[in-house]
DNA sequence: CTAGTTGCAAAGAGTTTGCATGGCG
DNA sequence: CGCCATGCAAACTCTTTGCAACTAG
């Protein structure tokens, strides 16, 4: 039960924990690391592996990609971000955190007018930052 | 501009229009049809053209699947349903249409916190309806 | 008749899994 | 020494594409 005993695992928690304002695809995440030590890196499916449990954990949200394949992945930097609305911006990538008390503010508004409950976990609001929308020099 | 009308198309039409409450994968739609019209029915790439082109179209949004893999697809009724938000059912799988004043509200208090505009288009919320909250008996 | 459509099967893309090797306790 | 993690490659699932036959107009 202890913590990460592998070198493959402290590198992927440390890339995770290092890039955690925006998410990630596998391959990004195998790429990212390889950059970051060279060295042998990490296979593949070691990386879905992990994931895949760090999901399980709650440790790492997964998000299904809006591009079309492959999935990306966020780590969840503290335990409030199981409360909360996730935005993610579809210029830069980056994810942006919604407070808890206007997330559960709108999503309250949602539950009386339709008697629907939205799960925070489960939902990522798609976008564009305000960097994006405003400086947008559309590259 | 013509449309080219071939049985097949009429079909998927059908049953896309008949089923509007819900998304359907790919192979759920083969299936539907399959049930209702019997006979050869559609090859399923056919089913995935077709698809494709509807979407381009505006016609059909496609969702990415929550659960893992695989799309799936819904009927947009009418042109209002570009402009406001839907929630997905994850209990039914039924979607609803949060009105437009209401989802206008929601997403410009988003704006204003945090600088960012959400896109009506690509977020889609998940939760449980108001059928699937109160019946649970939660399993 | 001509152009667009269909359906099969093969190719692609992304993810998961089986199995032998290797490392940590 | 035993058990779990790793890595490769094969297996799988879902989606797209090539191609020949077919059909609507």
């Amino acid at each position: 039960m202890s913590e990460y005993k592998t070198e493959q695992k402290r590198l992927l928690l440390e890339f995770l924990a290092k890039n955690g304002d925006r998410s990630y695809t596998i391959d990004e995440i195998v790429d990212g690391i390889y950059a970051d030590a060279g060295e042998s890196s990490l296979g593949k499916s070691t990386v879905y592996r992990l994931m895949t449990r760090l999901v399980e954990e709650k440790r790492v949200q997964r998000f299904a990609g809006e591009k079309g394949r492959s999935f990306s992945y966020r780590i969840i930097a503290d335990e409030h971000c199981h409360n909360h609305l996730h935005l993610k911006c579809l210029g830069c990538g980056k994810i942006l955190h919604l407070d808890h008390e206007t997330s559960d503010a709108l999503l309250e508004q949602v539950r009386m007018l339709k008697g629907f409950s939205v799960s925070e976990e489960q939902t990522l609001l798609f976008g564009s930052c305000a960097e994006c929308t405003g400086g947008q020099k559309n590259g």
